[in-house]
DNA sequence: GACTTTTATAGCTCTAGGAGCTACATTTAC
DNA sequence: GTAAATGTAGCTCCTAGAGCTATAAAAGTC
């Protein structure tokens, strides 16, 4: 039910986004404040399963080393995240979520 | 001296790169195997100063509140870089540098 | 078939980053 | 005046990630 809310927030906040978009577009609005809207507007980062992060790493064809070189963090971190021994979260988290919606080039 | 060394590394992997990426596009090499290259040649993940984060934060025209929401860590820990009294590394340094290279939209 | 390299798992310890909180200035806006 | 937003300061706690070694299963080489 905590997913349903969250659902129902974000569209509402996608429309005040765009609306405020179209204000800033038109110059009705400055770019500092468009960064306050996107405080709560931003793609909520969302966690990931083991095998969402292995699958992840395999559609971009890459081994533990490669992937973990361009998180910057450890081959031992990434075996970890896909055999559930440790949980990313915070910034790793946010990169991956990265990788996920844009691809591994993103981050290159 | 370490440094002197890493930037001539670097032109010397840029170049590398730079051919593989060639070749790449004749069609002489995969994907995968670029992304072998691609290990070396990754934009090094530099250190900042706290005075670095604080003019990029600045730079950037946000609070330290809206800057963590896009870092996904709280606002202490963003207090805290620019203080000094931690020094962020692994993924949080590297979205750090994605933003100095990219802008915050980067990682929206 | 033996051999090496690559890739990934497993188990271990340790450090410090980040979470999460409260309280307190300062500035800006109403 | 006072309310909101911003940043500092001082805590404690937890665990992610670093860093290491050893093992083992593929994949490529001779």
């Amino acid at each position: 039910m905590a997913a349903t809310k969250r659902k129902v927030e974000n569209s509402i906040l996608a429309s005040v986004h765009k609306t405020a978009a179209g204000l800033h577009k038109a110059g009705l609005v400055d770019k500092a404040t468009m960064r306050e809207f996107d405080v709560l507007c931003l793609t909520p980062v969302e966690a990931l399963t083991p095998d969402e992060i292995r699958a992840l790493r395999e559609r971009e064809q890459v081994s533990q080393h490669v992937f973990a070189h361009y998180l910057n963090v450890r081959k031992d971190a990434v075996s970890k995240w896909e055999r559930g021994e440790k949980r990313p979260d915070g910034p790793s988290l946010k990169l991956l979520n990265l990788v996920k919606a844009k691809g591994l080039e993103a981050i290159a």
